[in-house]
DNA sequence: CGGCGACCATACGCTACCGTACGCACCATA
DNA sequence: TATGGTGCGTACGGTAGCGTATGGTCGCCG
């Protein structure tokens, strides 16, 4: 009788309140991720909420610190190459940070970006990781034999396109969007194959 | 006496809170778009408001509406070009449509796509105007002589660069900003060049 | 000058949140 | 078995915002 009615009385810790709420930010933005919402989420009140945070601005703080974290160990590991398989990593790179790819990664990434463009901590965390980002993808290009300023200025397109074909509804204009995809990574990535495969400009 | 009391009852229409609302839509986001804000900075109260709309919706949609046409009819006047010069206009467009030039206007953009993640009827709108956007720049490219999947691919990348690039912050990444935006825009419109120019690739 | 309609102010009820106060159950350890 | 801390539930006051109801104030027009 005890068994049936005995609730296990969730216990949560941090990391599950900052795991919960990264959820939420993917799909409302940072304006839905509320406190008494996931609390509701996940199955417990706000008591427990201000146990593990002070206030709001905690948790978020928080779900910044994680995504950054993350999202810098991700960058170095898509960036690590086999010697002389810089280009094909070029590609990897422009594939796995492409919409489609991970919809759910990219959902966090512009909200956290909207986020950024009104709060100033969420900027200087966005402007830390975008520092990274193109500083690892520039690498790649350098190593493709690519000089430096065309390096900094492709790795830039590249990172600049992958957000924001994200941020474009373009189903009615082309068909054929696979075409259209590996298309416009050789726009990025072509003059690499100047130095590695063979592939030259007409 | 009577003269100093006197307030001038300002009185306002329906355009006049559809711009307010967009100034506050480029500053606050869709999520800061309340209507008793609006009417405070507006001076005036909610009762003037729903007169002349049923509800917070009616403005969100009559903005939208205002936003599309106002796209719409610019990006057909950016990308009419002189015959012979469709390729200095397309680098016209490419820095016309950069956040830096226009940030009001990114702002706006960013925040109605930002809002057409979540809402279908602005995912309609939105998916209007990129495909009347790609489609004028499409037909920019053919102009200049570029095979029609090249074009459709370069067309998708110089939008996808100019919204991307306008969520990004990489201050720290490049002094040479003006530069790295010269070499990405022609990046985005070499090939161009073959056809009308002679910058023709390496 | 009386009345009517356009336009706005005021006041209200309602819901969603935030943050706080406090109490209860559970578990460890002495 | 006492006892203290951990983790959560419950209840409360306060604010912001939505939408409604109702009344007031103009200007215009017969």
């Amino acid at each position: 009788m005890e068994n049936i009615t005995k609730k296990p009385r969730t216990q949560l810790d941090r990391s599950a309140w900052v795991a919960g709420a990264t959820e939420v930010l993917a799909e409302e933005g940072i304006a839905g991720l509320r406190v008494e919402v996931l609390a509701k989420r996940l199955k417990v009140t706000k008591g427990s909420f201000y146990w593990h945070f002070t206030d709001r601005r905690d948790l978020l703080m928080a779900v910044l610190a994680q995504w950054k974290e993350g999202r810098i160990r991700d960058i170095i590991k898509q960036t690590r190459a086999q010697p002389g398989r810089e280009l094909e990593q070029i590609y990897h790179v422009i594939d796995v940070y492409s919409a489609s790819r991970s919809r759910r990664g990219m959902m966090i990434e512009l909200a956290v970006r909207d986020w950024a463009r009104r709060d100033a901590e969420a900027g200087a965390i966005v402007a830390e990781v975008d520092d990274v980002r193109l500083r690892c993808a520039r690498d790649l290009f350098l190593a493709c034999g690519v000089p430096m300023d065309e390096a900094s200025s492709r790795c830039m397109l590249l990172y600049a396109y992958v957000f924001g074909v994200s941020l474009m509804i373009y189903e009615k204009f082309d068909r054929d969007v696979a075409r259209l995809k590996r298309d416009i990574a050789d726009l990025i990535a072509r003059s690499c194959s100047a130095g590695i495969a063979g592939a030259a400009a007409a």
